[in-house]
DNA sequence: ACCTGAACACCGTTCAAGT
DNA sequence: ACCTGAACACCGTTCAAGT
């Protein structure tokens, strides 16, 4: 007869993700993970396929707690909630926040952030077929420098800093957007 | 009586670096160089600390790789022989590339990246007091460009779309060093 | 001084067995 | 159907021993 499953891909995760946030990306082991939840490692392979589809998940779980912005704001209101929340979201877990660079852009989290963008970029009056460079040149320059804020390239420089850093960031990208909205060369 | 040792540090670094080109960073286990230099794994902590040592050797490695630009040229055409330099030992080491986020900016070979960029500013009209603040915004979207590039977050795109990516993104910075130049308020 | 052999405490993953 | 126990082939690292 069935059993019910005493727990949840979702608690994997959320396991995994606390150990992280506390001790870590090394110290997520498959045994680590199964202490949390109370069971034995090998009853982890029925919520997850491997260690690397464990960790793909731990980055999903962090984008599920990124904010999404209110859907009447202006277009740089949106933006700017999106790459706050998406900060917040690097200040809370440093250790994975890494991993979002080496997993193609194409999840279901991913895509769901992705099309926001699109449709704020859209309402800034990028023309259609500028819109996917645009997005691929602004997320890869803040996700830069929250990997290299959360990962330690920067971690030296006190937070006054690199908040100033980060805002300026935000404006060069902004004018970027505006520059390319609107009447365009050809 | 002291015995001529049979491999140093470089040729550790050497099989570390051939090893992680040819079947990625997980390939880099102690007994896997090892094996290439030809000695038992545990000969290696002569020449290195650690397993965390050893790929912080990689990463200088990579930066020792990073051709420097001739001093008589304009500073337009050093910081884009640099990107350029930067973005072939991204193509070359895929692998090991990303580790660059993950390290404080601080190493010998770092320092000296650094502070040829600092001398390019300089040329370009940066007050002293902004250049740093604008070198680190520089490497940092470059730097998460080149990750997200070799790391596999944009893996999926042809190397046409992403050459031309890359372009808008080093015009965006120059026009941002453009604006940081000469005159500012205050 | 330099390298090895044996050993330790892990790690991810498998498979057959239990309920 | 769900979980466990035992086992396998690794991993980084130590220590005492060999030359």
């Amino acid at each position: 007869m069935g059993r019910l499953p005493r727990f949840d891909r979702r608690t994997v995760l959320r396991a995994g993700l606390d150990l992280a946030d506390e001790h870590g990306l090394d110290a997520v082991t498959m045994q680590a993970v199964a202490g949390r939840v109370g069971v034995t490692p090998m009853a982890l392979y029925r919520q997850v396929a491997s260690k690397a589809d464990l960790l793909d998940g731990l980055v999903e779980l962090l984008l599920t707690e990124v904010a999404m912005p209110a859907a009447g704001l202006p277009w740089q209101d949106r933006l700017g909630a999106m790459a706050a929340g998406l900060r917040q979201v690097a200040h809370r877990h440093p250790a994975v926040f890494p991993l979002l660079l080496r997993r193609p852009a194409t999840t279901r989290e991913s895509l769901r952030a992705r099309a926001a963008a699109y449709r704020a970029l859209a309402q800034a009056g990028v023309p259609p077929d500028r819109i996917a460079s645009v997005e691929r040149l602004v997320s890869t320059a803040i996700l830069g420098f929250l990997v290299s804020e959360a990962g330690g390239r920067l971690a030296h420089h006190p937070r006054g800093v690199l908040d100033e850093d980060f805002g300026r960031l935000q404006d060069l990208l902004a004018g970027f957007i505006a520059s390319e909205s609107g009447a365009r060369p050809g």
